[in-house]
DNA sequence: CGAAGAAGTATACAGTGTAAACATGACAAC
DNA sequence: GTTGTCATGTTTACACTGTATACTTCTTCG
């Protein structure tokens, strides 16, 4: 074989088919359906196979996790954010919400479920390792200083809207709450113009 | 039958057992070391004899959980609540705190796990089915009535102060928050702080 | 006594994650 | 070329999980 053009060595190919398969299970049977099994039968090679390429489950779910952190970053940065804070900040709230109703799996995989590795307050936080928190920082900043808000410890209300957010989509995505998407993203709505008009000056 | 003094089949005994290992491996090892085997094991029975009692692993944590509701519950009704709703609603706060303090596996169990059963929002909070939720929603009105807070929707609020309070335990519990125990409590003090001064009038 | 029914056991099946050993193929150096 | 190295993949196996099925054993009642 005079084969000379041959590929470089394709490690990242298998590794990323193996991602595209796992989000792929993830989107359709939620975080439990993601067993190295079925992955690496999607992908079309032996299960032990997939730990040439990811340590174990936990570190696939993570990778998976992280492009979706990735995702939901892109989806803010596409954000035009202008008018009063307080439009802004809902607007922020529009962008997971329709994310969570988007990919409901990998919502709950990004924020609902205990994994190593995740975001710890507020040392995480305070140096901006977060995109998501640092938008909403920075809109709470500007809110403040422009009069809009009381002046506040900025990273414990991001900190403290972000539960108040997950506990929300938490108990929806749980089948806790007899509401239609859109009944639940008016009910959001108001509960988040109620935590607002509390940190209003 | 002149055997009228007989042990009237002591079928609670053993589920009785049964619930109690389970609930002791519970606190120490958290939901997922809750297994059948070793519940059997523990109690000295066949991991299949825990069938004649409950109907399956779910039905054996429902039990477990609806153990924890009542226990909360009781510490509920100790409260001797007066003075201003801002008060009280913090001190309700303060026994939710000190439970997950006490008992987070179970705290776990009962908020942060997916279990079919639980109860559902409005239909079930409306309806009076939540002693918890009834407590709060007392609260609220009285708090409305005589001012304190704004006149608006109470059950939608106990939601989402729930959601808020369980994202927050969550992320708790969760190891994503670098505090310890007081200070968390202080921040959730500062949070529901927040919160109440939004809806007070 | 004899029947009934409850409680417990034994065995087995289909899953799960993953450790250990081995096979194969591509590339670099001699 | 030959050899060695290293990445990739397979095979097999282990220790778990929940639970279905069938069998035994014990208690209680008619």
């Amino acid at each position: 074989m005079t084969t000379v053009a041959t590929k470089p060595r394709n490690k990242p190919a298998t590794a990323d088919k193996i991602a595209r398969a796992a989000r792929r299970l993830l989107e359709r049977d939620g975080v439990e359906g993601v067993t190295m099994r079925r992955v690496a039968s999607a992908v079309g090679i032996t299960p032990m196979a997939l730990y040439r390429h990811y340590a174990n489950r936990d570190g696939l779910l993570n990778v998976l996790a992280d492009g979706g952190f990735a995702e939901l970053s892109g989806r803010l940065d596409t954000l035009r954010l202008a008018g009063a804070p307080e439009r802004q900040l809902v607007k922020v709230l529009d962008v997971f919400l329709d994310f969570a109703f988007d990919d409901p799996r990998m919502f709950e995989l990004m924020f609902l479920t205990k994994r190593e590795g995740a975001r710890r307050f507020p040392e995480d936080f305070k140096s901006g390792n977060s995109p998501t928190a640092n938008l909403f920082a920075r809109v709470l900043t500007q809110g403040m200083e422009t009069g809009h808000f009381a002046k506040d410890d900025v990273w414990e209300i991001v900190f403290e809207t972000g539960a108040l957010l997950q506990g929300l989509v938490m108990l929806y995505l749980g089948g806790r709450v007899s509401m239609r998407p859109e009944e639940f993203r008016a009910f959001c709505h108001r509960s988040f113009r109620r935590y607002i008009d509390g940190i209003r000056s």
